[in-house]
DNA sequence: ATTATCTATAGATCTATAGATAATGC
DNA sequence: ATTATCTATAGATCTATAGATAATGC
């Protein structure tokens, strides 16, 4: 650990025992965002039920945040971030690029059962994350637009194919956490399959691509 | 408007005009609501800002509402009964349920244009109205549900249809919103175009009702 | 000696209510 | 006389900071 925060930090001097104390108490105060945004996903909560639940003082929050906003930023990225990397590994061995596509839709949808907090903090940030240049939505966006160069998909507008991905995908999780038992695996894939349709697979396409056997998630 | 209310309280005594200035009040509070959430479509401001903008002595506010959620909900009925009933007239000579389909979706995306403070209050209240036994939701579930049995779609769940059209509308208007000019109204009908895929018709048919002339929208 | 953490609190909200004022009913 | 509206304020937050305490460096 030493060694990872030296050379993150570039060339700085070696993490002293004050150092790492503070790294700790960061650690605290960011796993209780998460811990927070998993629950129930509010994000409107005082800094003192932060600092309660991450069991430092008060004040110390100051000392490593400005605003509840930036703690809760981390978090969110933090969250998005591994849970990103999980997918990239999952779908390693794919190479045709509409199950690649499909493969992160299905998984995502079952988030609901499989990873609850993830599925809390997708819902909690919405669409605003949609557009940024890294997460999942460049993921998303860079799987059409190669299924598309492949000629597996029809559609010629790359952000249509995101934006309807994206809200579909969104809304199937709201409605199986609000509704715990509404919506099944294969309702995920059923979904999978009409998204595939959209972008211009036949109706045969999709229904053999979305209900092919799943990788496993890390 | 005396007749009106009246009739509305079923057979109570005629209202006086102690009853009138009463409800010239609630009006300025709920109006005050609609213009808070036109504009930034944050419910988070404090009840002085709402008597505020309303032009109402601050206790006031408790005569009508015991809390904020309570105002803007109202609020928010309102908004969505108004378009619900202007779309409902705008397609009441259509006979394809496809093409009823369609059209509800393709003047709904095109809120952000045509009516700003009806769309930042479907993006606010995002899918949480969307399960409701009223407003938009059913009548775009009648309407898919139709399409089903017309032969006019192949999908089986007409939920799952819901939720996908509810998601890719949703996400089309928070683009819309967020970045003015990404999305221009041939990007909403080829979403419908989409969309009509996605529930199972030809890419033919897709193409040919999405695009067909729109009825005036009052 | 230095730096992070903790405790206590000032100051800034914001909500809900009590009491005063104004408008209408009779 | 009655009822809605308005003004003023008590009480309950919540944020941000100052000063005290504890841990580590040298």
């Amino acid at each position: 650990m030493t060694a990872v925060a030296a050379s993150a930090a570039g060339a700085g001097p070696a993490p002293t025992r004050v150092d790492r104390r503070k790294a700790r108490t960061r650690r605290a105060l960011v796993d209780a965002a998460r811990r927070i945004l998993a629950d129930g996903g509010s994000t409107d909560v005082s800094i003192q039920e932060i600092t309660d639940t991450a069991d430092v003082g008060f004040g110390t929050f100051y000392n490593h945040f400005d605003t509840k906003a930036e703690l809760f930023e981390a978090a969110v990225r933090e969250v998005l971030e591994e849970y990103g990397a999980a997918l990239d590994e999952a779908c390693a061995d794919l190479t045709d690029s509409a199950e690649i596509y499909a493969v992160g839709l299905r998984m995502t949808a079952r988030l609901a059962t499989t990873q609850p907090a993830v599925a809390q903090v997708l819902v909690q940030v919405g669409m605003s994350y949609a557009w940024a240049e890294d997460g999942l939505a460049a993921r998303a966006l860079r799987d059409i637009q190669r299924g598309i160069d492949d000629g597996r998909f029809a559609i010629t507008d790359a952000r249509l194919g995101l934006l309807s991905t994206a809200g579909c995908v969104l809304a199937f999780l709201q409605l199986s956490l609000d509704r715990p038992g509404d919506l099944s695996d294969d309702d995920a894939d059923t979904l999978a399959e009409m998204l595939l349709r959209m972008l211009g697979m036949t109706a045969r396409s999709a229904a053999a691509v979305a209900h092919r056997a799943l990788p496993a998630l890390r």
